[in-house]
DNA sequence: AATGAATGAGAATTCATTCAT
DNA sequence: TATGAATGAATTCTCATTCAT
């Protein structure tokens, strides 16, 4: 192994723990509380350092976050690529946004959070991205002839993206007094979807 | 009109001033980007004065948050105390709720960027209030023996309330394409809302 | 009783209040700490009110400081009117402060704090007094003839006034390990300094 | 000379730079007037800079009024281990006051304005200390059998310590009319203080 | 490649003071 | 006589960002 690689590796974990304070800060402080300087300690780098890979704070969240989305528009599109129904679509993805919520909570507040602010939009190349996947699920549905007569994109993307992520968030703020979920929520959740959608 | 009244009016509109350049800046810049000082200076007042009010920035948010959510419960709750079905409830709560993105889109923007922010929780009056009303709809359709099986008050609460505000928003960020709305949109929203709980 | 002389006992009570809450939290905050605000709510006064007596904050602080200070210099005055000796001289002031201290700690620590500050100095002419006042007791003395030969006027003053004040707010302070004082402590401080300024 | 120690050279002068502006605020103006912009101001750092190294305005000084208080206490100390009699380790204190005096009034100025503040005790740690210094000194004291009748602990620490504090802001303020000393001003100080403490 | 010293603009908050009533 | 609403300058402190090393 030559100096190189080593370095390489070494330069990953470094960015690795910068991503990980940076989700961890936003999720508790908020982008405005959380500090540079705080994401820089966490991580054991040098904020110069960090500085030498984002523009800026902004990019770095704006980034991390594109990343997220990219890896969930990932795995949708792979569902679509296997000629799956929309029910096997929509349930792919509601089990693997439960599987990302129970791998790392922060990860799904993190996504919350920021999708539901006015300062971060999802960059343009995403948003067309995610106009193509939902309405690549859309036609799947209309194929099928199964949507009920209300049921549009927007309702696509507000039933089986957003509905299943606020479900995990209103869990993990406790509102309605459970904390967590399990097997039978993720199916109840994905049932009701899948039935929100349906005639 | 006598002076003392003229002064009561000024008062009332300095105040009522600061709580929409609030709002405006929360929207615009969320709770961090948000400066006390710009706040006063878009409401024509002074710093010194709007401490007068408020004990801090917090304050004045959770107070104007806590304000809009108030007037959405008591909007529930007069339409349960005139023994309507479920669909009439829910019908009214979706109406009003555009109703109020119409008269002012920042009131709506506010309330949606600060319902999903981890800085920011219902004051526990109010979380146990919300309960109550979610309860007291919840145990009117299952008197009814309308709801799917899927349906728990957590569904009441996302998709009732939840969703209708998430389409607003989604149309003030244009991401599907279309930017406002019109009655057309509120009947399928409403629709699709009733739908989705429904058998 | 006429309106007149009931207005003027209302006021008294209003100032004397003032003045209480400022050496109450002159002693409490220091004097950039305590604040025009909490002195007038803690008198029960409106700020406005405060301000039609003293000119400001400085003013209000330098007119009780200058009170107290005159307040001593009178019982040293009256003291050398009767012709007393030095030592009863002595005796009287170092009681008297005792007395001062026992009434009300915060009399005492107003004044050991504000003589100790280079912000406030005495005003011009009670410099003067103190001076004539330290003059005749010095005067007095040599007469007698009971002077040691490094007692100057500056002795007197730091001996016979500083000292007790002093031994009063170390003992408020507890830094040596003890909270008040009985008149066995009164007498040794008088003893002592006599004792310091004899032959 | 390497940039490396070049550099050290130019941190410790910031400091330093800090350390006498805030001094010379605090003489001039008080804790509460003395503004940390302004202590930046003079030593040509930035306010941030300043708040690298003290975590507030009140640690910085406290820090100051501890490390002079600390070297005073350290020439005690020296005194006292060299086996000096009463009369040599008081004479030795009072010629390092003045000395200090000399060098910097303003050092002598700020340990006088800040041991009579009732906001600034000294540190726990250090008030232990200057008990056990006090103790020393009065033992030594009670072994040569010099002292009178009247003279305890507090009678060392008011007499030997702050006396000539005192005495030297007594003539910074120019209360009696002259405005600094001369080598007999301090043997009589000197011999004033010896002269208090014996029988 | 990596650091962290240094900045300075700007944040939240306080407070002495004024003045219309 | 008495109030307290209103101010705005000043205060303490933070933080994103830069840059010399």
């Amino acid at each position: 192994m030559n100096t190189w690689s080593f370095m390489r590796v070494t330069d990953g974990n470094k960015i690795e723990q910068v991503e990980k304070a940076c989700i961890t800060l936003m999720v508790q402080k908020g982008y405005g509380g959380a500090s540079v300087s705080e994401m820089a300690k966490r991580a054991g780098v040098s904020k110069g350092y960090l500085y030498r890979f984002y523009k800026n704070k902004e990019e770095l969240v704006q980034s991390l976050l594109t990343r997220h989305i990219d890896l969930i528009l990932d795995h949708i599109n792979n569902s679509l690529q296997q000629n799956n129904s929309l029910k096997e679509v929509i349930s792919f993805l509601i089990h693997y946004l439960f599987k990302l919520g129970e791998e790392n909570p922060d990860n799904i507040k993190f996504v919350y959070v920021l999708i539901h602010d006015y300062n971060f939009q999802f960059e343009l190349k995403q948003q067309e991205d995610i106009k193509k996947v939902i309405q690549r699920v859309y036609h799947i549905g209309l194929k099928q002839g199964i949507f009920n007569e209300y049921c549009r994109e927007e309702e696509i993307f507000s039933i089986a993206l957003i509905y299943p992520i606020d479900f995990m968030n209103l869990r993990f703020k406790n509102t309605f007094g459970s904390a967590g979920w399990d097997t039978n929520d993720i199916e109840r959740v994905t049932n009701f979807c899948i039935s929100a959608l349906r005639k």
